[in-house]
DNA sequence: TAAAAATACTCCATAGGTATTTTAT
DNA sequence: ATAAAATACCTATGGAGTATTTTTA
C-alpha cells in the first residue's frame, strides 16, 4: 500500500466541486465548458470526491451524496451545501498561505532585530526609519540601543539581526560578520564656549596638542575613540585623555563644564548643547564612519531588504 | 492550457511537507523510511512544492526557500517555519471538514423541525426526546406546537420536516407525504366527578347517548374528532356536541366544570384535572393512533435517523 | 425528444520506484 | 569517509480527452 494514496482528499477535487456547486444550476455540462475540459472529467471528478468522501477508516460504507443525482441539472444536497462552504473556506486559507509565504520570502513580512548607537540616534536613523517603513510596511522593526561591543556580541548570539556601529578595526577581520559603511561624517571640534580656541572658524588639529580630551568610552565605544587616537597620532602628538564618557550627551556636558574638548562626530551639533560651540578641523579626511554590521549566514529575506534600503539612503 | 495545472498546490504537497519539517532534523532520508517511500520521490515532492510556491502570476520569479540546502540534513528556514504553521492548519481544517460531512451524511450533525399536536406532548415525546438526545447529541431538535391541519401545510412548505398527530383520513392517499403509527391509545370517557355514571368502572359507549359531549375541534384537530364521531356513529348515536375545544386542558376544564362529558386519549389521564374522573370504554378497539408524517422526497439523514428512533420506541 | 450525466475507451503526464552521482559533515 | 540529498532513468496509475449510452425533464 502507498502513503500516496488515491483515496486522500486533493485540493483539486475541492476546486472541481467548488466551481461546480456555486454555479447556480450546479450544471456539470456548463461549468466544464466554462474551464475548458470535457464534461465526462468534470463528472467523474465529482463522482471521485463523493466517494473519497464515503470511505471509512474500517468501518461500514457509508454514502456521502453531494448532488442529488434524480435531477437535470445536478441540485447540491444540505450536506453538500455545507461541505460548500468549508471548502471555500479551506481554498482560501491555501491562497491566504501561499501569499503570506511569498511576502515573506520577499521580506516583505517578518521582523527585524536592529540595534545602534547613540551616534545613529542623533543622525542616519530618522531617513531609515521613514524609508524603511514605507517600503516595508508589515515588518515588525525592533530597535535598541547598544554599545559596539554589545552588538557585535548580539549579532553573533542572534540576538539582533543588524548592527549600526562605529566599527572598530578588530572586527573588520571577522569572518562571520558584513560590514558596509552607510555615513561618513566629518569630526568636528567641541570646546567651551569661552575656549580661547573659539574665535577661528577652522581649527588645525595640531593646535589640540595640550588639551585635555574627554574621550568616547574606549570599552564601549572602542571604534570611535580608536579612530580619534589615531588621528591625533598621525599629526604627531598623543592627546592627554583626562575624562571619558559614553554617551555623547554625557561628553558634550563635560565640555560645556570646561573639563576639557572633544572630538565628535558632526550629528552631535544636531544636539545643541549650551554652553558649547563646534569647530571644524583644517585637516582633511578627518572622518568617522558608521558600519551597518550583520551575520554574513543569515539569509532573512528581511535583513537582505533592510540592507538594501540603508544601502539606498547612504 | 489545462485548468488542471500541475503549478497548483495539492494536499499531497502539504502533507509531505509537514512529514519532514516536523521531523525534528528534517531529514528526509528518514522520512522517507518512515513513510515507506524512496527518499528520492520525497526530495523531489519538496523541490516541487518549492517551485509551486515560487510561482509568481506573471510578475518576476521569486525564490521561496523552505528548506536550506547548505545543511545536512536540510534545516527548515524561517519561511519554512511559518509555511508548517499553516500547512498543519489547513490539514487539520481538511479533517474537520471531512469528519463533519461524514457525519451530517450519517444524520449525526444537523437540524430537525419538529410539529406536535398536545396530545403528544402528553404522551409520547419525552420519551422521543430522551431517546434521540442519547443517540444523536449533535442534532438540534426544533419543536413547535401546531394543529393537525398546520402541520400538514408546513410539511409541504418545508417549515418542518417531520409532524406528530392525529391523522386525518384525508392526508392518507397523499402521495407526497409518508407515515406511520407511533402510537395506539385506548380512548378514555372522561367525566365531572359527580357524575351519575362515574359510579362504574366500565361503561359501554351506548349509554354516552344522550350526553352533552365536549369534541376536540373539528377545524383545528380534525384526526382525533373525526375518530370520535365514527366511533359513536358505529355503536349507534348521533353525540349531541354542545362545544370544541382545541386544547386538551380546556376541554378537562369543561368537563370539570360540568358543561358535559368528553371521550378523550388516555394520556389526558396524565394531566391530573382536579374535579374530572376517567372511565374505560367497554367495547374493544376504541383506540386513536398517533402518526408521524414526513415528506417522501426529504432525503435527509436526520428525518430518517429521527424516525428510526421513533420507530424503534412505539 | 432534448439536455444532462454516466460509461467506455484511449493516451500521456507525472507520482513513484531503483540505481547512481553530487554535496555536506 | 560517510551520510544525506540530488539526479537520471524507468514504470504504471489515474487524470484528461473523444465517442457513446443512459437518465431525467
Amino acid at each position: 500500500m502507498n502513503y500516496r494514496d488515491s483515496d486522500r482528499l486533493e485540493l483539486q477535487d475541492l476546486r472541481y466541486f467548488v466551481e461546480v456547486a456555486s454555479h447556480e444550476n450546479c450544471s456539470i455540462t456548463d461549468v466544464a465548458e466554462q474551464l475548458g475540459m470535457a464534461q465526462s472529467n468534470l463528472s467523474s471528478s465529482i463522482r471521485n470526491l463523493e466517494k473519497k468522501l464515503s470511505l471509512r477508516n474500517n468501518k461500514r460504507k457509508l454514502e456521502v451524496k453531494l448532488f442529488n443525482r434524480n435531477k437535470r441539472p445536478l441540485q447540491l444536497t444540505e450536506v453538500g451545501q455545507e461541505f460548500l462552504q468549508e471548502a471555500i473556506s479551506i481554498l482560501s486559507a491555501i491562497d491566504r498561505a501561499f501569499e503570506n509565504t511569498q511576502q515573506r520570502s520577499e521580506g516583505k513580512i517578518g521582523q527585524l532585530n536592529v540595534a545602534l548607537t547613540s551616534s545613529v540616534s542623533n543622525s542616519i536613523l530618522p531617513d531609515i526609519l521613514r524609508k524603511f517603513r514605507e517600503q516595508y510596511p508589515n515588518v515588525k522593526l525592533l530597535w535598541r540601543e547598544m554599545t559596539t561591543h554589545n552588538q557585535l556580541q548580539a549579532l553573533r548570539s542572534h540576538q539582533i539581526d543588524v548592527g549600526l556601529l562605529h566599527l572598530p578595526k578588530s572586527a573588520i577581520d571577522d569572518k562571520e560578520l558584513g560590514f558596509t559603511t552607510v555615513l561618513e561624517e566629518p569630526l568636528v571640534i567641541v570646546l567651551p564656549e569661552n575656549h580661547q580656541l573659539a574665535i577661528t572658524k577652522q581649527i588645525p588639529l595640531k593646535e589640540l596638542q595640550g588639551e585635555k580630551f574627554i574621550l568616547p568610552d574606549r570599552q564601549l565605544v572602542p571604534g570611535l575613540s580608536q579612530e580619534i587616537l589615531d588621528l591625533c597620532k598621525k599629526v604627531g602628538f598623543e592627546p592627554k585623555v583626562t575624562q571619558e564618557a559614553a554617551l555623547m550627551l554625557t561628553i558634550l556636558g563635560l565640555v560645556a563644564g570646561e573639563m576639557g574638548i572633544a572630538l565628535l562626530p558632526a550629528n552631535a551639533k544636531n544636539l545643541r548643547r549650551k554652553g558649547v560651540v563646534y569647530r571644524k578641523i583644517e585637516e582633511k579626511a578627518t572622518t568617522v564612519k558608521i558600519d551597518m554590521v550583520w551575520r554574513r549566514s543569515d539569509e532573512s529575506a528581511v535583513v537582505e531588504q533592510f540592507r538594501k534600503v540603508v544601502r539606498e539612503i547612504r
